[in-house]
RNA sequence: GUGGCCGUAGCUCAGUUGGUUAGAGCGCCUGGUUGUGGUCCAGGAGGCCGGGGGUUCAAAUCCCCUCGGCCACCCCA
């Protein structure tokens, strides 16, 4: 029994749960298709020096929840934690002459070794979006007002708050990062054991610490808000600008900050208080650095990703399956005939379900539990058809049955 | 990686202070119906009580380890 258990934080996504997870894709698909976005696939692994270098060595990902082994060449691979890494390096690899802008979404299978729970597993799946080559914020807002109308058509937006902030350009970020930590040295036995971790890694983290120790330090900090260069200051309030004109509502959160390295200016989420800890249902920002570090052309970039579990489980109720109409053989001698009958018929664009085996009754059994809108009793020439939802039986010779079965599609 | 809670039929759960053949509902199968599903009635199958070790005359129940899940931290989708 124990080793019939998929692996550790895996899950097997039976029809009922993967309908859902069906439906958040599909209906991201469509709506990314109307701005222009199409669909590409990158390996599931790539080398590890594609995630180390663009996700910055001291990310947590990166330190401790990539999945990394060596293949039989010894060659070290890494299962993607992320999407962004892999489609900027097929970008270099395939595209960098394209005429830019390009927009591309993906989605698959995502994999970080995380301890469980709720909306969160070791093998996940995402769906994110990637719009390279625009440095104008109107990039920004767009690819952000996607996310929103996404969300909306999955019908989740009234359960989601969009939270925006700006991590500035590399040059304030930079400035700003060195007062910081002069400022929390200043602290230090202050602040917690996680934060002393993060003051070397990523101190801007620590405005996020839910230590009441930690907090009170921050307090008093200084904002990156306050020390935005220019450049900086523009480029946010035209993202506001647009966001408003757009008409997505967001509020600021000082506190927001990417987990890797690669993003500057742009960072946002759309978070829920639906789904426990796990608030994140879609977040993503601006990486203009990225393709460069990685040694490809400069080009800038903005994407975002969002968490296919989590937004299926945000969602209502999953779309029904498909009920077909079931061909039952009075004689089951006839089932030969019923088989040819069918084919025709799926090939006319009806959904189909033959019994296999059985007498009448339990070939009506299985037709009602397969969900069947009808039942065709086939006998001779002519067929009987009941309807299963009343029950209701009309007689139909052969030749009229795909005309007399449309009502049933 | 850290801390807390949990693991009994396919599913949701009950199981008294350790004490004889471990229960219910739903689902599943068969029959009532010499060829018509759903409702109803009757019957039936199905559990090494997550796995391993220990304490005890006796363990689903107590202890340890392990695997898995949930919750929080960390971090994120």
């Amino acid at each position: 029994m124990s080793n019939l258990q998929p692996p550790r934080g895996t899950a097997d996504i039976l029809p009922q749960d993967q309908r859902r997870h069906r439906h958040v894709t599909d209906t991201a698909q469509a709506i990314a298709g109307r701005y222009g976005f199409e669909e590409m696939s990158t390996p599931i692994f790539e080398a590890t020096e594609v995630f180390k270098r663009t996700l910055g060595e001291t990310s947590d990902i990166v330190t401790k929840e990539m999945y990394v082994f060596d293949d039989k060449k010894g060659r070290s691979i890494t299962l993607r934690p992320e999407g962004t890494a892999g489609v900027a390096r097929a970008f270099i690899t395939h595209l960098r002459s394209e005429p830019l802008p390009l927009k591309f979404f993906y989605r698959g299978p995502m994999f970080r070794y995380e301890r469980m729970q709720k909306g969160r597993q070791r093998q996940f799946h995402q769906f994110g979006v990637e719009l390279l080559g625009v440095p104008q914020p109107l990039g920004d807002v767009e690819a952000i007002a996607m996310g929103a109308h996404i969300l909306e058509a999955l019908g989740v937006a009234d359960k989601v708050t969009l939270q925006i902030n700006t991590l500035g350009d590399a040059e304030c970020r930079e400035a700003y990062r060195e007062k910081l930590v002069t400022y929390l040295e200043g602290f230090r036995s202050d602040l917690s054991e996680d934060s002393l971790e993060r003051l070397g890694r990523n101190p801007l983290r620590i405005f996020d610490s839910k230590d009441e120790s930690d907090r009170a330090v921050v307090k008093n900090a200084p904002r990156l808000i306050d020390h935005l260069n220019q450049a900086s200051t523009d480029f946010f309030d035209a993202v506001k600008g647009g966001l408003d004109a757009a008409g997505v509502a967001y509020e600021i959160n000082p506190g927001l900050v990417r987990g890797l390295d690669y993003y500057g200016h742009t960072a946002f989420e759309f978070v829920t208080k639906t789904l426990g800890a796990q608030g994140t249902v879609l977040a993503g920002g601006r990486y203009d650095g990225l393709i460069q570090l990685m040694g490809g052309p400069p080009t800038p970039g903005i994407g975002w990703a969002a968490g296919v579990e989590r937004l299926a489980l945000m969602t209502a109720e999953a779309p029904p399956a498909p009920r077909p109409v079931t061909i039952i053989p009075r004689d089951p001698a006839a089932q030969t005939q019923a088989l040819v009958l069918a084919q025709q018929l799926r090939r006319g664009g009806l959904a189909v379900d033959l019994g296999y085996s059985g007498n009448l009754k339990k070939r009506l059994d299985r037709a009602n539990k397969a969900g069947a809108t009808a039942a065709v009793i086939l006998d001779g020439d002519s067929a009987t058809v009941r309807d299963m939802e009343t029950g209701e039986q009309t007689d139909v010779a052969l030749a009229g049955l795909e005309d007399h079965l449309q009502r049933y599609r």
